[in-house]
DNA sequence: ACTAGATTGTTACTTTGGTAACATTTCAAG
DNA sequence: CTTGAAATGTTACCAAAGTAACAATCTAGT
């Protein structure tokens, strides 16, 4: 919770794309004045599944990940997020406890909208919930997408759709290189590190990707797209 | 669009359960007030991806199945929805094109919502806004779970698990006959015939489950249930 | 520069689930 | 009561992905 210097950070980073950036500008400034920043490290929870929620989070920078619990127990990591991103909205339209984890990846800053001001928000613009129920749809649809491409995809095409995916949010969709461990990649794919590490060696020999340590570089987003479209029967 | 009879019929089939029975009375009669019948054979097309969205459905009777597109063009089928349920929100939150296909998998009744009555609506009661981001919200969290499931559990699992979940809208949660055939339910499930055929004829050793020609009927949705948690490693 | 731990690359083996049959059962129309 | 199409039950075989190693490589910290 610091000063002048961070809400200029805040408004640039949030602005540039995604959801705040498509909200209408007195709405995005509203949320802006409210945000507190909070610097998490590496592997800290951000919340729990079942924690009462206060409010509403974004990535200021840095990553970070949601987990979803299954009955039986496991946790599993749904979705990476990076600056400019928010989350946690969901219990929060829900009105409740918290439906996922949050974990930070790396060292990161996160920002926290509290409900009170979300409540003083809503009053003025009820427009508000329009937007959220915009961003809930969209992501709605996207998993709508990940579920029918789990169905019936190769294992190569769903990992090249993944890097695909990521390639946005670490190149705006051009070539970019993913701080992202090919152990990891496994984890968040649902396949095994012996599964990802053939399908990256194939890529990486028709000129797809690059294989560094610690990281994935994506030459070619569109190449890898083909590759998952190409999966047809 | 037909008079006061199934006014009367729509208003008890929405108000039963699920997201209409959410909504505050006055909400909930507006919505009807401007509900059109439409009769639907089965098989038939209720909206493609792609097309222009005018409106929100909803099931009054017979079931109706949702399927997403994929980049290749296969169709993939991605929910049953009975009696009581919206559908065809997305693109309406989203204002524009159709994002999946509906179509009726027995003959059905719908209804629909013209965007010029929601339109009217959302002025007087903009909290309509509220209910479609909870709407979204609640499919989204029971999206990322079948997506978790889909990574983490046995084709058994996942297959006792969906049976579960349809034990709801046919039973309520209590004992059901699902009207559903073996490849249907390979199809939804994105396994083989094969595969489904041996887990249903476990589960009916378990005395979980009895299969019939055209049916499954859940014994035990319980016993399901348990089955699909205890898929811990 | 060295070293230990982390990460990637690779192999042999096993298990799982899909494919493609074919046999059997069910049901509805004639 | 037939009869045939639709649906379920079952089998043999095969390909794909997982498991569990181990080897090779990289990097941070000394």
């Amino acid at each position: 919770m610091r000063a002048v210097p961070d809400r200029q950070r805040i408004a640039e980073t949030f602005s540039r794309n995604g959801w705040f950036a498509r909200c209408p500008a007195q709405l995005r400034e509203a949320l802006v004045a409210h945000a507190q920043v909070t610097a998490v490290e590496a592997g800290r929870w951000i919340y729990d599944t079942g924690d009462a929620a206060h409010g509403l989070y974004g990535v200021l920078s840095g990553s970070v990940t949601t987990h979803v619990a299954l009955d039986n127990g496991e946790s599993v990591p749904i979705s990476i997020s990076g600056p400019g991103t928010v989350f946690g909205y969901a219990a929060q339209v829900l009105g409740g406890k918290r439906v996922t984890t949050a974990i930070a990846r790396e060292r990161a800053e996160t920002i926290f909208i509290p409900q009170h001001a979300l409540a003083a928000i809503v009053r003025d613009m009820p427009e508000l919930w329009l937007h959220f129920a915009e961003l809930a749809t969209e992501q709605l649809v996207w998993a709508a997408r990940a579920y029918a491409e789990r169905m019936r995809l190769s294992p190569e095409a769903q990992i090249a759709s993944r890097l695909y995916l990521y390639s946005f949010p670490w190149g705006g969709g051009g070539p970019a290189t993913l701080p992202i461990r090919q152990d990891e990649l496994a984890e968040l794919t649902g396949f095994s590190r012996k599964t990802i590490n053939l399908a990256l060696r194939d890529f990486a020999a028709r000129g797809l990707v690059k294989t560094g340590y610690r990281s994935i570089s994506v030459l070619d987003p569109g190449g890898l797209h083909k590759v998952a479209m190409a999966a047809a029967q």
